[in-house]
DNA sequence: TTGCCAGAACACTTGAAGCA
DNA sequence: TGCTTCAAGTGTTCTGGCAA
């Protein structure tokens, strides 16, 4: 085993076994090196920001802190390509942009070989879409006040064409296969109220705090055949 | 880059000594 | 007898130097 290899595998074993303690002896014997070598291995670590942590004395040894760390994120092509048909959900949605650099930076960490698999198997799985669909385009004020928990300002055309500024609080956002809707408080009815996004016609960040209001607390009239269902 | 050596520092355990 | 204190011993990491 090269250095490299060792300096991986011992950040995977400290990782494995926090909160228990390795003794360098330990690691020397499992990666046959001197402990001399192991304690500079983990100097290196440390040197290059690794929160691994020293303690002396009779139980002493290495650990590692958990929480500052990842474990490796491999994916194979079919979760791959199991991430990229969720994230298909949100084309043209909220954080349709955020969806496509998460998807890139996935693929982009893949093997090769690894990505090209997940390539070829996403060429023979496919999403319908009603045809006559437009691609619903989220304001960026949406996705600002539900990200940042703020109020909005509206401008919204009901369905018998009458334009009315509101004030919302936005609770949720949802998509399906009728489009996509901003649920929230609004202020001028005073009550939960469901605003398709295509007839918004203008929306502001107030900038305003919008206070935590739970979905579930604020929607109980949904038809029976339909449930939301969290994004993840 | 790795192995070996030596000494320092630290924390814990153990056992002896002192005391009520 | 039981409790407390303290020194010695032990095991561990840390650091520096040297050689292969």
């Amino acid at each position: 085993m090269n250095r490299t290899d060792r300096l991986y595998a011992i950040v995977e074993e400290l990782r494995a076994s926090a909160p228990r303690r390795r003794t360098a002896r330990e690691l020397a014997r499992r990666y046959e090196v001197s402990v001399r070598t192991i304690e500079r291995d983990i100097a290196a670590l440390q040197q290059a920001g690794v929160p691994i942590y020293a303690d002396v004395g009779r139980r002493g040894g290495y650990t590692i802190d958990k929480a500052m760390t990842l474990p490796p994120l491999n994916f194979t092509p079919a979760e791959a390509v199991a991430v990229a048909v969720a994230l298909g959900r949100f084309e043209g949605a909220p954080f349709a942009e955020a969806s496509r650099s998460a998807l890139a930076k996935i693929v982009g960490a893949m093997p090769e070989r690894d990505a090209a698999a997940a390539r070829e198997l996403a060429g023979r799985v496919r999403l319908m879409r009603r045809a006559d669909a437009e691609p619903a385009r989220i304001p960026p004020p949406i996705e600002q006040a539900v990200l940042a928990r703020r109020v909005l300002r509206i401008r919204y055309e009901d369905r018998d064409g009458v334009t009315t500024e509101r004030e919302v609080e936005p609770i949720v956002v949802t998509g399906g296969p009728f489009g996509w809707y901003l649920i929230g408080w609004c202020r001028l009815r005073e009550d939960t109220r469901v605003f398709r996004l295509d007839r918004i016609r203008h929306a502001v960040l107030t900038g305003l705090p919008a206070p935590a209001r739970r979905y579930e607390d604020s929607v109980s009239d949904l038809p029976g055949h339909l449930a939301l269902v969290p994004a993840l």
